[in-house]
DNA sequence: TCATTTACCTAGTGTGTCAATATGAATTAT
DNA sequence: ATAATTCATATTGACACACTAGGTAAATGA
């Protein structure tokens, strides 16, 4: 029942992309740096998002990546679906599943489905706007 | 981002034995053919209800197991967490860690503790008492 | 007393996921 | 041409998941 670090990085470095790529595309290199986490781990983060159509990659020097949209057009549960899967709490919630054979007399299921409800009412409530916004009331003593 | 089996069979257990507990205990035997989960897994899912003061033992024969505390005493969240550890969906919000370096200027944080509020007003609102309601709700044709 | 029924305990096993690293190729600005 | 970047694929070690296996201990009752 844990967000996954890919999940959570996830999160960081759209954050980072956001804050700091409104005028350059943001290079990988430099959300390491200001995220501690490695290169080398963020390109197979990153390669998600941009299959996924997040953000857009220009190579070469100079280069980097790029939101595509508006930072309020991406909520938390659209970064976290993309590299970490469904978030669903048990698998027989999953689309495309036509559930298990218990299903009708299953009453656990109804718990499932309030706790899906409630887990997607919290990612997807937030966006990428709303974290900027919270970055910057913190002040600019921190760097994200 | 899943609850695993052994959350989910120790909620259907445990429901299953409030539900077929009241006179006798309820063997381990007869919950997993109703149940059509293995004896031995649930045994290893049980002794962790036994260790966690939730269900108490009989051995020998006619023995089996037995709630403690009236059906409503029990929250889904207790069950899962006794056999599950924590709820929590990130690990920096787990109690006795005193959270990472970037606590402070961390925005992400805030998603996770809201997060972990909504899942815990799912799982702790409900109990053992709410799912024999629903169960009984759905009739006799189907047993659980 | 002895067989049977139950709980209890520990270990093992195959599969997969997590959290990365490693290596190298392709592209492009200068 | 060189350096900076993205892109692609493979590999690794550790650990968790979902079980199964084998045996011990206690209680009952014939």
């Amino acid at each position: 029942m844990k967000i996954s670090t890919k999940g959570r990085y996830a999160l960081r470095l759209m954050l980072d992309i956001a804050i700091n790529g409104s005028v350059n595309p943001v290079p990988l290199k430099d959300t390491a740096e200001r995220q501690s986490i490695s290169v080398k781990y963020l390109e197979q983060i990153i390669s998600s998002l941009v299959r996924g159509g997040l953000v857009s990659s220009i190579r070469g020097p100079q280069g980097g990546y790029r939101l595509i949209k508006a930072p309020s057009e991406y909520t938390v549960g659209m970064i976290l679906r993309q590299v970490e899967g469904s978030l669903v709490p048990v698998a027989c919630l999953e689309d495309g599943v036509e559930g298990c054979s218990r299903q009708i007399e299953c009453v656990t299921l109804r718990i499932w489905k309030e706790l899906d409800q409630a887990i997607r009412g919290v990612v997807d409530k937030y966006t990428l706007e709303d974290l900027m916004i919270w970055q910057e009331e913190m002040g600019d003593n921190y760097v994200i």
